[in-house]
DNA sequence: GCGGATCAC
DNA sequence: TATGGTGATCCGC
């Protein structure tokens, strides 16, 4: 069975065992054959691999205990201590986005999502055992006071591009690897950092709750310069606090400095792991969070060191499955993984090989490919079980539609193969898929073959449909207006109308704001902020293209972060049908 | 090229 | 009442 994973931060303490009986007792009957059928394909595999290392001749463990010495040695002379690489991942993302807008949210156990499942839970929730991945309904029974907050995808897009801007700064080429998590290579800006650098410190204070971060309750606050003002929210008096603070030269000091001006422009707090490459850096992410940052020494024993304790499960890459193999071979930890290193050639592929002892000796996975464009696009939706073929084919053609339209918006002219995913009422999951000798490009295309690859399906109970278009073929590159551009553009704009929000700025050195024109203090962080609101207000009514906006900073941006697109959630009635349709699944509650 | 699996977020 | 959606990659045919 599957049991319950405190992994994740926050969770130290809890009543594990109270916990998996609870969400056992809520597991349905065809989710919890499922999961064992799971369970016992890993058996099975579990069991494979003890008969191979059972079964081998002395020859074939010396063999294999001589390849992976050579690959050792291959492996280690790539690698490389000269780099300062960054993972910074946002506490709690969603979930803190939710309470920085809503103060009530901050005292009380949430999550982000629906019944069906949670996206982020706070650190209240988690005490009870409630975290990503589990659905809503179980954890109502873990935590009957949890409050479900429905997602507000387009708004942690939104902040997530305010912040992945500082990011930039510091690297022009940042990964965005989701909205909340970024990797950041520091080596260049380091190198070239030679003075410390001052920042204003804004925090809040007073019966005005709206604004983050506060002041600590506990820190004197005698001799803090602050000025007071009506919050336009809650219409209370606000404090606003401010003072100085200095960041150094080191790496240390310059992560410190971005998770700094992260929390000041976005009120969230953010956890950082810095080490001497990404894979490193990322496991480092976890260690202090929340709001910490953890350091790994860019040094062979240190890493060693570091990592002989570390269970497996917290790698990148090895997930569940990964782990009960592993687990087979006594290893746990990634320093049981470099003991037993010899026994992989007899129970793994060549390429699991060299990737278990790469994590083994703290070295980063191989490079991917170089072609940056992606190379699938889909969409799938979830929805009551059934088998009426008319109503798969209805659900099928609004599915159809919603990926031609991502297509576009994607700048895809079409795929060369098509592929239909199907979940049965079981939960198994099959995928159908055909390659036509043209690209897939019209709705029609789009429509005709996947409902091809349906109808040999008739007859099976469903509970997901999916479409998916792959060996994409691309449209000529877009030209994308650039920051500079944009601000430019912005400042021939008359003012349209004087600032109602005046009361948010503070006293200071002021610039006009390019699309409102009102004063804004002159601070990156400060104005970007005010900047993101107006636009904003600007765009609600539209689906504007996602903009790439920043007021101008010293350093020239060469590439846009991309970020995933967005969906408008459609507001029309849902049909009258038996069968939850795609929008009534979206409306329901 | 196809279908199943695994993984991350 | 009730267990998501998107994208990538790898394995073994």
């Amino acid at each position: 069975m599957l049991t319950f994973n405190d992994n994740k931060a926050g969770m130290g303490g809890l009543d594990k065992e109270k916990i998996t009986k609870v969400i056992e007792e809520n597991t349905s009957a065809s989710y919890s054959s499922f999961s064992k059928k799971q369970q016992s394909r890993i058996d099975e595999k579990v069991a494979e691999i003890k008969n191979r290392i059972e079964k081998a001749t002395r020859e074939e463990k010396q063999k294999a205990e001589n390849s992976m010495k050579n690959l050792e040695i291959k492996l280690e002379a790539s690698r490389d201590l000269s780099r300062d690489c960054v993972c910074i991942d946002m506490d709690a993302y969603f979930a803190a986005v939710e309470m920085r807008d809503d103060p009530k949210l901050r005292t009380i156990p949430m999550a982000v999502g629906s019944s069906a499942m949670l996206s982020t839970s706070n650190y209240l929730a988690r005490r009870f055992g409630v975290r990503a991945g589990m659905p809503g309904f179980i954890s109502k029974k873990l935590c009957p006071e949890l409050t479900l907050v429905p997602g507000n995808y387009p708004k942690y897009t939104k902040v997530s591009r305010q912040f992945s801007e500082i990011f930039m700064e510091y690297d022009g080429d940042v990964g965005m690897m989701s909205l909340d998590e970024a990797y950041i290579d520091l080596t260049e800006y380091v190198a070239n950092r030679t003075e410390k650098r001052i920042f204003t410190r804004h925090r809040y204070g007073g019966d005005c709750p709206c604004w983050l971060p506060r002041v600590p309750e506990d820190e004197d606050i005698e001799n803090l310069q602050f000025e007071d003002s009506e919050c336009t929210k809650c219409s209370k008096n606000r404090r606003a606090y401010f003072d100085d603070v200095e960041f150094g030269v080191g790496r240390e000091e310059v992560v410190r400095e971005m998770r700094f001006r992260v929390e000041q422009l976005t009120g969230l707090t953010c956890s950082a792991g810095i080490a001497a490459n990404f894979m490193l850096a990322k496991i480092c992410s976890d260690f202090n969070k929340p709001n910490g940052q953890f350091v790994l020494e860019n040094d062979r024993n240190v890493i060693l060191e570091f990592l002989e304790k570390l269970p497996i499960r917290k790698v990148g890459g090895i997930g569940r499955v990964s782990e009960a193999h592993l687990q087979s071979m006594d290893i746990r930890t990634v320093g049981d993984m470099l003991l037993q290193k010899a026994l992989f050639p007899l129970c793994f592929s060549p390429l699991a090989q060299e990737s278990f002892l790469r994590t083994a000796l703290g070295l980063p996975g191989r490079p991917s490919s170089s072609d940056p464009r992606r190379k699938s696009i889909s969409v799938e939706r979830t929805f009551s079980p059934t088998s009426d073929f008319q109503m798969l084919c209805d659900v099928h053609l609004e599915i159809c539609q919603m990926l031609e339209e991502d297509i576009r918006k994607a700048g895809v002219i079409g795929g060369k193969t098509i592929t239909l995913k199907l979940k049965l009422s079981s939960f198994d999951v099959l995928t159908r898929s055909l390659t036509p000798s043209d690209t897939v490009s019209s709705l029609e295309d789009i429509q005709k073959y996947s409902l091809e690859l349906l109808e040999k399906e008739k007859g099976k109970e469903i509970r997901l449909l999916g479409v998916r278009l792959s060996q994409l073929v691309f449209e000529e590159e877009k030209k994308s207006k650039t920051i500079t551009d944009f601000w430019n553009d912005a400042k021939q704009q008359k003012p349209l109308s004087s600032p109602e929000d005046a009361d948010e700025i503070i006293m200071m050195d002021t610039r006009p704001c390019p699309i409102c024109g009102a004063d804004v203090e002159n601070q990156l962080e400060i104005l970007n902020r005010h900047v993101d609101e107006c636009i904003q207000k600007m765009t609600d009514e539209e689906s504007p293209e996602l903009i790439c906006i920043s007021v101008e900073t010293k350093k020239k941006v060469e590439k846009p972060v991309v970020f995933s697109k967005k969906r408008k959630i459609q507001e029309k009635k849902p049909a009258a049908k038996k069968v939850a349709t795609i929008d009534s699944f979206w409306k329901k509650e």
